[in-house]
DNA sequence: GTCTATACAACGATAGAC
DNA sequence: GTCTATCGTTGTATAGAC
């Protein structure tokens, strides 16, 4: 575990190579799965990995950016999808959330969200996290901002569609969705997206 | 358990021991695997199985049947849902759709749908066999019943949406969506399953 | 020398004890 | 209410690699 407990922590860099993302990787991993993501904290993930907690911050960007890498294996910054979200007007943001999902998960080919959703089909807990960590850092943001009301039942919904469309691109490619272009699926997916949002559910 | 199985017709070969259903299930799931589910004759099943072909349609209801409790592991006949459907009127498609879809996999407890949501994850094959089995044999009666065009992309954005549902329902579990009662579910996705089927998708 | 990985201090926010 | 502990995060000085 930490190999450098003892004796004081000197400042500067490590004399050895660069173990100190591949550490905190590890220890994030074991703290995330005994702590959830709001019961882990940074500081203890980096006293399990033996160095400091702005590591984290320095490594992943902050806790977030950690826990996708470590967890959920994601190919990119959650923030950096939330503040993109964000920027969205009401009227759009279901293109912009098709937009941003297709492309980016594209770019990965897909393999790796199809791990994400076996590991989430396997493990009760990643499901769990997969859960909370979207729902509170992602969706809630979003939603809550532009939702008029039912916003948890809203951002289930927009699960639903965002979920199955990265099911059936990548995971059992389904032509010809597997292969259309993004042009294509937001004009067909999007609208749907702005309902479940901002529209009439009910 | 034995004596009631073999029960009441003991006519025909296989007096004693050996379980025909449970043979044709093990051969069934070599030869769908092998051959896929168009290749799979059921007389080679049922050859494998060393039973007579008539054996799958006494047991299973047809070939369909067999492949979904062989592979897919349904908990129903794909032939009674397709029946089924077939019977609504197209206004109503997607609400029968999305009704049917959630009352079956409820009565299930959803964990049968992880583990074929799992199977497809990990097996490519098995997604492969899921997609042909669905198009082919579902979407493809459905649809083109229904649809004015552009009848593959409409069934798979139908199927984005379905296989999402049962994601976020049965695997992920998000709440509330998880325990949502079948009218809020209909009412909230069964439009967009109108849409994807009769309505304007560019 | 420059660059950067690192540790430490400190900040604002938040939750709970009293 | 106040106090305290702890959280995630930020700023900055420094040690070592280059």
């Amino acid at each position: 575990m930490t190999e450098k407990t003892q004796g004081v922590r000197r400042r500067g860099r490590r004399p050895g190579g660069t173990d100190t993302r591949e550490a905190l990787l590890n220890a994030a991993r074991e703290v995330f799965i005994e702590q959830g993501f709001d019961g882990a904290t940074v500081r203890a993930i980096a006293s399990r990995a033996g160095v400091d907690a702005a590591m984290v911050n320095h490594w992943f960007g902050g806790k977030e950016g950690l826990f996708g890498e470590a967890v959920l294996k994601l190919p990119f910054n959650p923030q950096d999808i939330l503040s993109d979200l964000l920027t969205a007007d009401a009227e759009h943001i279901g293109d912009a959330i098709v937009r941003r999902f297709v492309t980016t998960w594209d770019t990965t080919g897909g393999g790796v969200f199809t791990a994400l959703m076996r590991s989430v089909a396997s493990h009760e807990e990643a499901a769990m996290m997969l859960r909370d960590f979207f729902f509170k850092h992602i969706f809630k943001h979003v939603i809550g901002r532009l939702a008029p009301d039912n916003h948890e039942l809203r951002a289930t919904l927009v699960a639903t569609q965002i979920v199955g469309m990265g099911m059936i691109r990548y995971v059992a490619k389904f032509e010809p969705f597997a292969s259309a272009d993004v042009d294509i699926v937001s004009a067909a997916v999007a609208p749907t997206l702005q309902r479940y949002i901002t529209g009439k559910i009910d």
